[in-house]
RNA sequence: GCUCCCAUCGUCUAGUCAGGCCCAGGACGCCAGGUUUUCAUCCUGGUAACAGGGGUUCGAAUCCCCUUGGGAGUACCA
């Protein structure tokens, strides 16, 4: 038996390290996705490398609009930067599968002439049948060296037959010719070495009857000509990797290195993370928003639910890559300089939509009070209301270890903006006796004669007044902290009354008072 | 079915390549206690895993084999 070995190519200075992401624009692209282009992007940076977005839209049928654009949008919210592309250009452009039809079309002629490709004329009715039978019967129909010698295709066929049906513009397609009794030897850098009988392959479609390669062909021809030299990619690629080394082989190509990345899987049960869980489960499966052009289905996106993208890149990053110390906080410089394909995992990863959250919030924590108001400043205006930002960045300060996001804050920190219409039942019942409202009336005006109304002047006054009184601590502290929040929650009460001033403060007593009596 | 890949706490993982430092470490989550005028934060502690079975070895989470389980692929889709 003979063996084709692929070998790895040897990294040297002189070899540039180029990697390429090559999304098919047939809908939006979800975190998996996200992921992968993550990783080429850190592998190329690391390096010192380029890193280029490739089109691969040969598949005309799948075109969805807008789709290409969420793909360059997405990714460019994420940080994630391309040397060459659609909107980069580059020396090897055009990069966008559909508009280099001429190129793949005279490889494929080459493939043909050397004999390692031939015409099929089978129509898909038949090869459907063929199919269908062989299920029946508990097995499964592949186009190989077996079966082919049954078909109608160039090997089989007189070639005046095959020069015929050609001239008559016939439908073919150009199928691989998978050698016979080879051992693909193949050697992944996550996987290690990868043996598989080209007895197992069938001969793939490389060229479609509509005038456009297949996947294989065209990432194959591609990836040479734009001197790739490492391919990372998802694990649903390997089963192909042995077709891919044969190409290369046929061509007479070097081939690059390969890089299969594990899959990212549901997070309940088992299986790949589909755009189906997110709506399923309540998170975000796409980074963006995405409505889709046809159903005006919508989905959302991390950005639109108040994700950092620091935060999300940093989740995805360590979703099957670990830097082997105990640092979970990365800048994506720092995810530059560590990253590493030898410490990525082989086995799948469940994407955990809590830890998400928690990285959102140590991000959160981390960024300026100043930075944070602006960003709460939206949700004020959206409630309608007007607030300096001096204020907002101290509310901020107070209320921002307690949230996720952004978004939350409001929920926290409502009672620094307005008064409470109401009070928290639960609260009432465990905080408000019969002599509260005697106690409060005294607290008001013992408050109202306060001179300086700082939080340290409203402490110490408080703590003084509730000891020269004889009351409990507690009892005066959880019912005034009731007329001032609602409830009993909330940030240091002195802090609050400091923040919304003396009048707001002795108002909001009043207005317990009445409400509650 | 067939081909290929994978297998450590509920989840992400360290440790596996170079076997002893691991009756397995960290993080998320969860639970309890402490701090606090409340809630949250924070601090402390706890919960919880080497899928099973055979080998090899003085010694195995680590090496080999089998079983089981999971995943991917199996299109004129990518």
């Amino acid at each position: 038996m003979q063996t084709v070995a692929y070998l790895c190519k040897k990294m040297t200075f002189m070899n540039e390290v180029r990697v390429r992401f090559a999304p098919s624009p047939t809908g939006p692209l979800h975190i998996g996705g996200v992921r992968t282009a993550l990783y080429n992007y850190l592998f190329a940076r690391k390096h010192g490398g380029k890193m280029i977005l490739r089109i691969e839209d040969t598949d005309q049928t799948r075109f969805v609009p807008g789709a290409e654009a969420y793909i360059m949008d997405s990714l460019a919210w994420c940080g994630i930067q391309f040397d060459e592309g659609i909107r980069e250009g580059g020396v090897h452009a055009p990069y966008r599968q559909s508009e280099r039809k001429e190129i793949y079309t005279l490889y494929c002629e080459q493939l043909i002439r050397s004999g390692h490709a031939y015409y099929a004329f089978d129509s898909t009715e038949e090869l459907e049948h063929l199919r269908k039978s062989a299920e029946a019967n508990k097995t499964t129909f592949i186009y190989n060296s077996q079966s082919r010698k049954n078909l109608h295709n160039s090997l089989t066929l007189s070639p005046e037959t095959v020069e015929g049906y050609l001239a008559s513009g016939k439908p073919y397609v150009v199928r691989f010719l998978v050698p016979e009794k080879f051992e693909v030897v193949m050697d992944d850098i996550i996987r290690g070495r990868v043996v598989v009988k080209s007895e197992t392959l069938d001969d793939k479609v490389l060229f479609k009857s509509d005038g456009l390669p297949t996947y294989h062909l065209a990432n194959i021809i591609d990836d040479h000509l734009m001197q790739i030299s490492h391919v990372i990619r998802g694990e649903e690629w390997l089963p192909s990797l042995p077709l891919h080394v044969l190409l290369y082989q046929a061509f007479g190509w070097e081939a690059p290195l390969f890089a299969h990345l594990p899959l990212l899987l549901k997070p309940d049960g088992n299986g790949k993370l589909s755009k189906r869980d997110g709506d399923r489960l309540g998170f975000p499966v796409f980074p963006m928003r995405w409505e889709d052009p046809f159903s005006h289905e919508v989905s959302s996106g991390y950005r639109e639910s108040g994700y950092y993208p620091d935060a999300f890149v940093n989740m995805l990053a360590l979703l099957g890559w670990n830097p082997g110390t105990e640092q979970e906080l990365f800048t994506m410089q720092e995810l530059i300089d560590a990253f590493s394909l030898d410490r990525v995992g082989k086995a799948g990863s469940k994407f955990d939509p809590e830890k998400t959250k928690w990285f959102n919030h140590q991000y959160l924590i981390r960024k300026t009070n100043e930075e944070i108001a602006s960003d709460f400043q939206h949700v004020l205006i959206e409630k309608g209301i007007q607030a300096n930002s001096h204020l907002i960045i101290k509310v901020v300060g107070l209320v921002k270890e307690r949230v996720h996001f952004v978004k939350e804050l409001w929920d926290e920190a409502h009672f620094f903006f307005e008064t409470p219409e109401k009070y928290d039942e639960q609260v009432i019942q465990k905080r408000w006796k019969p002599e509260t409202p005697a106690q409060m009336q005294g607290l008001s005006t013992m408050l109202l004669n306060l001179p300086v109304f700082d939080a340290a002047a409203i402490d110490a006054a408080i703590k003084t007044w509730i000891e020269t009184s004889g009351y409990g601590m507690g009892a005066i502290m959880n019912a005034l902290r009731l007329l001032m929040v609602g409830t009993s929650k909330g940030p240091h009460l002195a802090d609050i009354m400091a923040l919304i001033g003396k009048e707001e403060t002795i108002l909001r007593i009043q207005k317990g008072l009445e409400t509650l009596h």
